[in-house]
DNA sequence: GGAATCCAAGTCGTTACATCA
DNA sequence: AGTGATGTAACGACTTGGATT
């Protein structure tokens, strides 16, 4: 039932290629998704279609594949977006909790063993971590995500004592 | 500079399929 | 269960505009 190269003068439209012609434009696109007119020829001849629908084939194939691919693109972004959209929220809560503590250095014993950096609560600098590693991300914690520069990393404050042992 | 060619982007008309009354 | 209307996604083809040779 096939009304293949129906030949007229005005070969007007013809729909739907067979599942061989597909499978192996499929193929070829695989191989290389542009064609030189010697490739297109070839596959035209092969196929028994006319070059310019093997042209017009890869074209909207390489249209709709970039479309597809802008669609996981976008569907990953979401996902980015809200991960740190959490990862920010945790960490107003963080700095929240930390000024509160600020303001009440009876509790700065009762906090928890530092990870990261170190702040001194009076004079507001930062020191280096013990281990560099401990700010890298590591397998316990990976951080999935691109990197983002915009996006800072944990902060923990030490006590006071950390910073100014008394000797 | 203009013609020819290629390609991406946008669009249209058709087909196949699913859903529903 | 069979059927026609309707909606929708996929697909083949076309048009247009920009880039390149």
């Amino acid at each position: 039932m096939s009304d293949e190269e129906d030949g007229g003068e005005n070969c007007r439209k013809k729909l739907r290629l067979t599942k061989d012609q597909s499978a192996i434009l499929e193929e070829s696109f695989k191989e290389h998704n542009t064609l030189n007119p010697k490739q297109k020829m070839a596959l035209a001849k092969r196929l028994g279609l006319r070059p310019r629908q093997v042209e017009v084939w890869f074209q909207n194939r390489r249209a709709r594949t970039k479309l597809k691919q802008t669609e996981v693109d976008c569907e990953f972004l979401k996902r980015c977006c809200e991960q740190l959209t959490e990862e920010n929220r945790r960490l107003q809560k963080e700095v929240a909790e930390l000024r509160a503590l600020k303001l009440s250095p009876q509790f700065y014993m009762q906090m928890p063993p530092p990870t990261t950096l170190t702040m001194c609560p009076s004079c507001e600098r930062v020191a280096a971590p013990p281990s560099s590693a401990a700010a890298q991300p590591s397998a316990a914690h990976p951080r999935p995500l691109p990197v983002n520069p915009w996006v800072a990393a944990p902060v923990t404050i030490r006590p006071f004592e950390a910073l100014h042992p008394r000797s």
